[in-house]
DNA sequence: CTTAGTTCGTCTCAAGTTGAGTAGTACTCG
DNA sequence: CGAGTACTACTCAACTTGAGACGAACTAAG
């Protein structure tokens, strides 16, 4: 084949479709114990009144920077505002199908973002169509963001399991209740609480003590919690594995 | 550097669409019990000399196939041909730093594959300089490559764990030994052979048998070896963990 | 042919990890 | 106050892991 350079030097811009780059954002966050994602409602065609991933286009910046961009955009969070600098962001996967937009070729680069409880995004955000949906009533969206979505859940599931992830979905202090529910809201399934409070606690860095306890008791009765933030671990030894599904396997 | 500066003081990028998409391969292989990757000498500026990944441009197919066509072109293997159908291929992780070239905009969309032992590219290739090298001599790469070399191998070395992929790595028969010996050669150590063995052959789905063996012994002596086949498990449940290592996890 | 050295495949055992259940206690709510 | 709930600590049997040992099958060298 040729090289990059010699390619080049013959290439010809109108030999090929203009080409864009975009980012899209599967932005995850858990409101009322239940998973949601961060969506839009197309105002303009193709897709409009549809609901998509928030994204749009790079300009001169990193992807990663165009990702955080997109989100403080749709989501109406100043960047340096301390909600956002909670928020973990990771690149997920790239699409590029020729037909995935029906104008002219986009390459999208989707990121995956895992967030504390925000705000409703509406007050104040530049898209005046965004608002949190259930990851379960999330479908029939635009382009092939079904996929993307799908993709991004995936790999979220998978990622509690051998990362300290989870802990982004908490504030900066929370009770091993509070972070059971976030396993048992992205997986799906309640986990059994004596051998999650168990393994968090022998899974080294991956949460410490603070030394203090909630002001009261839960909602619904029980006794004052401890209190833990992040630990430094990057990664979980021993990993907290799904319930083994058989299903999953092949 | 002089040549890449005048070269760069005589480029027009106004002649050239503002951003370019590329494909570009981590391609990985075993050669005698060393991971070696495939790597192209470049002969134009920039990095003239130095070696890269192999990658070119994207044109009107879907990424997965530009990276397919890069990946024959530059073994010098016909699609279809029997070797290549067994290549194994994912996406990794998309670059695109605004300064990654130095020319224009591009954002390279990188792949990994893993194949068996693929014969020599030089013989019949389009490349007149691609060759498999062992992955720790493989540094100083052009643009970013050294960057996505790591990426590639630490997932590489990830996979290993949680899905059946080092089948990827062997013959369509292999023994449990050929097998260990991708593991070893993937990790970078050596596995004990008895729990090796028990643990491959209780993974459903894994391996299944031929109930062949081999012709003879191997080449220092012992007995005849049972061959096996891959089986339909796309994940391992259990995983294959590597060894623990206290300074991965933080 | 004999011997040394290698590898395959199997087994054993102690240590650690898991899932499921039990229980005491401290809370909230009505 | 009583009922219900949640936090935390436990127990126990089943399973998994890592390390070592072993006999048999084989190759290569003497």
């Amino acid at each position: 084949m040729q090289d990059q350079d010699s390619y080049l030097a013959g290439y010809n811009p109108s030999k090929y479709p203009s080409l864009a780059v975009t980012v899209d954002v599967v932005a995850l966050t858990i409101r009322d114990a239940k998973l949601c994602v961060l969506l839009v409602e197309r105002g303009a065609q193709p897709f409009a009144g549809q609901r998509a991933l928030p994204g749009g286009f790079v300009k001169e910046e990193t992807l990663d920077d165009a990702a955080k961009r997109e989100l403080a955009e749709e989501t109406g969070v100043k960047p340096g505002h301390g909600d956002l600098e909670r928020v973990h962001l990771e690149q997920l996967k790239t699409y590029g199908n020729p037909d995935r937009d029906p104008r002219m070729r986009i390459v999208s680069v989707a990121y995956l973002a895992f967030a504390p409880s925000l705000p409703d995004p509406t007050a104040g955000s530049d898209a005046a169509l965004a608002y949190w949906v259930p990851v379960d009533e999330a479908k029939d969206l635009a382009f092939d963001h079904d996929d993307v979505l799908a993709d991004g859940l995936e790999r979220a599931r998978a990622k509690l399991e051998y990362t300290p992830l989870a802990t982004a979905f908490v504030n900066e202090e929370f009770t091993i209740g509070e972070l059971r529910q976030v396993y048992a809201s992205v997986w799906g399934e309640d986990l059994h609480a004596g051998n999650f409070h168990r393994k968090v606690l022998s899974v080294p860095g991956f949460v410490e003590s603070t030394g203090t306890t909630t002001s009261r008791g839960g909602e619904r009765g029980g006794p004052k919690a401890k209190l833990y933030r992040a630990g430094d671990a990057k990664l979980l030894h021993p990993a907290l594995l799904r319930p083994t599904r058989e299903d999953r396997v092949r």
